[in-house]
Parts: structure tokens; C-alpha cells; sequence
DNA sequence: GCCGAGTATCGAACGACGTTCCACAGTAGA
DNA sequence: TCTACTGTGGAACGTCGTTCGATACTCGGC
């Protein structure tokens, strides 16, 4: 789990009467641009003139930028929470973290934007602080220490987190066909590696056609199997 | 391991004849300014004044921000190879292995700006491509297959970068005493745990004293421990 | 029916930033 | 000395996050 930042003081939650524009609507419109056209796309300008409104009125409902990116995170893992394939129920509590982890990678695959600010957001009342509670429950099933158990759900959420980042970097500058502009891509470096010395190089060489044309999901889960696989046996399972 | 960026072209290496400032100049300057204050203190214009220089000059030895900070990072990961703590020889290369990861998580606990960005240029000449070389060379002694080699050395990055990222975020706003304030900074987060309903956040009561002045190194080990468990467990070992 | 306090909207303006551009100076070879 | 290249420096541009004050709209109390 990440280190929690302060957060800016509310706004006091008075029923609203004139929701012209909620609090929901900006979230909404800010989650679109930013899955329109990445992070770098969600500006302050662009939001309201999206909003048909001023930039004014957007502080109106959030402190600043880093409030709504904040808010906005919070607000689509909202919807992780509330997904099907979230919390499946097995007798093996191991397995269903992984079920957990996995669907927590999907909705970054979804939403590369997520990046690096994922799980950082852990105020009492959020759906951040929600999704490692329940992650967090199956590891009460298990035979661990508090102290191994806060750990193990940080190194899982950890795990989640160092892709999510991976696949939060900009791709090229392609905006285009995502696969095979990866591809090509990825084959690039590929090609500068392969041609480096064998003696000096001999990791690089070992596994350039495993990095050329990889899957970020796979190297997710060997990345995630490999964490389980340490805890069940610290788990005596 | 990341995802590459494309780099921009490479100022060709021509010697130069008057180089009042060099590129090195350049990243020892930059590097300074984000030790002592941190990545948004790291702006054109406080480094061209700090070098006694204006702007567009910079612009001559790197091609962006962007740039820079690639570089930068670069810069310093070339002091974590020389170091002494890297590069332990024993008969277990896990043990090896983890002796390297430790070493870079150092690294980036003395320098946190490294955060997000971290391990990210893997362009043929460099440092990062060195580390990383160095890493896999360790998994070379270990019996897998190509892939789970590519596999195991990107998860125990995976391990490093997810908790460089914590650690690269901005602490609260004091810049003065980490310590105690960190401390204090955890347990109001404790305190509004701890106030929750405990039978819908047992999981959360049931750490949150592990929470409560957590150590970030400590937590760390745990997970980087966690996958080499599983790696041994892969590899036979 | 009016009024002041809270709620909400909007856009001009400010300062800082990354970047571009161009005028200029020093140096090396012809 | 001339010329081409390597390097320097800072004004200027456009965009960004943020602040501010003017302006409504809405309601309970008189």
C-alpha cells in the first residue's frame, strides 16, 4: 500500500439544491478525456469548455487538479468494486486474491491512465480504502501474522501497481492501431539489443525474443505467481 | 521490466572543443537540484541559473525535459554499478539477486525523485540496460527456461519500482525533520482507521497497527522475500 | 415582498512553466 | 581574412494551474 498525501479540506456535504453541474458530472467528463486521449489531455480548459462551463466553477467542486485526478481514480475503481468478476469465492483464499489482483490489472489495462497514482487515495471513506480492505479480507482467511498480512496485501497491491505504471507510460506517439504500432515497436528495441556484444550482454541476448512482442498480461502474472506462490508457502498451504 | 520511450536523437558525439558547459555539468547540476528540493524544483530556468547560463543553452546538450530527466537518472544509476554493495558473489544466485535489488532500493530511498521514471530507459548504451544486464545475469545460474528468466528479473524490478514509486511521492508539504513528521503524518491516517466500523473493515483494524509507523524498507524486503520464495520454488532451489 | 447569507457560475488575469527562435560570439580550417 | 561550425544567451510564445471578483440564483426569516 502506498503512502497516503493529505487531502485538501472538503467541501461540507450539504445537500446540494442546483446541481447544474454535480460534482458526478465533472468526474464523468473528466474520466472520458482522460480515456479520449490520456492524461496529458485532462486540462483544466478543456474540462469545462467539455462541461460548457468555466474553469471557475470546476474549483467550485474540487480543490485543483491533483484533487480531480484524485477523485476521478477513486470514481472508476468505484466500478471494480462493483464488477462481476470482483470477489470470486473459492476454499482456497490464495486463489481468490488472484482472482482480485487480476481484475484490479484489467481495469489498468482498461485505463492505462490510472499509471502511477493507482492506490494512492487510502482516506477513511473510498473505494481505494475499500478495494484493500477486501483484498485484505482474504488474507485474514490465512494462517499469517498481522504483520505478514499487511505485507502480503502491500506486495500484491504492489505488483498491481509497478504494471499499472508500466502501462501508464505513453505509448510512442501513435495514437493509431495500438498492437501493431507496439509491436513494431517493441521490435525496434529488440533489434538495437540483438546487436549488442553476446559476451557483455549475455541476459539480454537470453531473452530478447521473450521481450520482443511480449505480453504485459503474462509478465503481469508470472510477476503475480510468483508473489502467491512465496505466500502460500508462508502460509503453510 | 518497463515499456521503452522512444529517445530523441542523440545530439551526434562529436568531441567538443569549448565545453564551458558539458552535459555532464548539466545532469551534476540537475541532479543537485532535485536532491535538494525535490522533482518540481528541477525547471529550465533554475537550471540555467544555477549554471550561470540561460536557457537555450541547455537545449544544446539535451533535447527536453524529458530528456533531462532520462539522463539524469541514467546519470546516478551509473554510481548504484560502481558501488561497492552491488555485485556480491555467493553460490546462490537468489541470493545474489536479492543482494542487488536491495542495492538499488537503496538508491532510490536516498534519492525518492527517482520515482515513477525509474528504470525506464532501456536504450542499448546505458546504465539502466547495464542493471538490468547484471540482474539477469544472476537468473542465468538459475535452471528456467528464457521466459521465466525474462519473467523473474522483471518481477523483481516490478518489486523495486512499486515501492520507489511510493516512496517518490511528495510528502506532506515539511520539508524540515522526515521522521517524526512522517510518523505523526501516518498516525492521523491510524486514527481514521481505526475509527472505522470493524465489522466492515476487520482487515483494516486488524493491521492498522502495522500501518502506524510502518518502515518503508521493511516492507520492501517482505515483498521482494514473497517473490524469491516463489523464484526458489520455480527454479528447484 | 424584500433581504442578506449561503450556493453556484463564469471568465479575465497572473505567474510559472517548457519550448522555440534568432542574434551573437568563439574557434578551426581554408 | 573569410567561412562554416559549434556553442551561448535571453526575449518571446503559448499553455497550463490557479486566483479573484463580479454576477447571478435560491431560500428561510422578517
Amino acid at each position: 500500500m502506498t503512502r497516503p498525501r493529505p487531502r485538501p479540506a472538503d467541501r461540507p456535504t450539504r445537500e446540494r439544491r442546483r446541481a447544474s453541474h454535480s460534482l458526478e458530472a465533472v468526474l464523468t467528463a473528466a474520466v472520458a478525456l482522460l480515456d479520449e486521449a490520456g492524461e496529458s489531455a485532462l486540462t483544466l480548459r478543456a474540462l469545462a469548455s467539455r462541461l460548457g462551463t468555466g474553469v471557475g466553477s470546476i474549483y467550485w467542486y474540487v480543490s485543483g487538479k491533483d484533487d480531480l485526478l484524485d477523485r476521478a481514480i477513486d470514481y472508476v475503481l468505484g466500478g471494480v468494486l462493483t464488477a462481476d468478476d470482483w470477489r470470486t469465492v473459492s476454499d482456497d483464499p490464495v486463489d481468490d486474491l488472484r482472482g482480485m489482483a487480476v481484475a484490479l490489472f484489467e481495469a489498468v489495462v482498461d485505463r492505462p491512465w490510472l499509471g502511477s497514482r493507482f492506490m494512492r487515495g487510502i482516506d477513511a471513506p473510498s473505494n481505494t480504502l475499500r478495494l484493500y480492505e477486501e483484498l485484505g479480507q482474504q488474507a485474514l482467511r490465512l494462517d499469517l501474522t498481522p504483520r505478514q498480512r499487511f505485507h502480503a496485501v502491500s506486495a500484491v497491491v504492489g505488483v498491481v501497481v509497478s504494471n499499472a505504471v508500466d502501462l501508464g507510460q505513453d505509448p510512442p506517439e501513435a495514437v493509431l492501431d495500438g498492437s501493431v504500432d507496439r509491436d513494431e515497436f517493441l521490435g525496434r528495441y529488440a533489434e538495437t539489443w540483438r546487436a549488442l556484444d553476446p559476451a557483455e550482454y549475455p541476459f539480454v541476448h537470453d531473452i530478447v525474443d521473450e521481450f520482443d512482442g511480449h505480453d504485459d498480461r503474462e509478465q503481469f502474472l508470472a510477476a503475480l505467481d510468483l508473489t502467491l506462490a512465496g505466500l502460500r508457502l508462508q502460509a503453510g498451504r
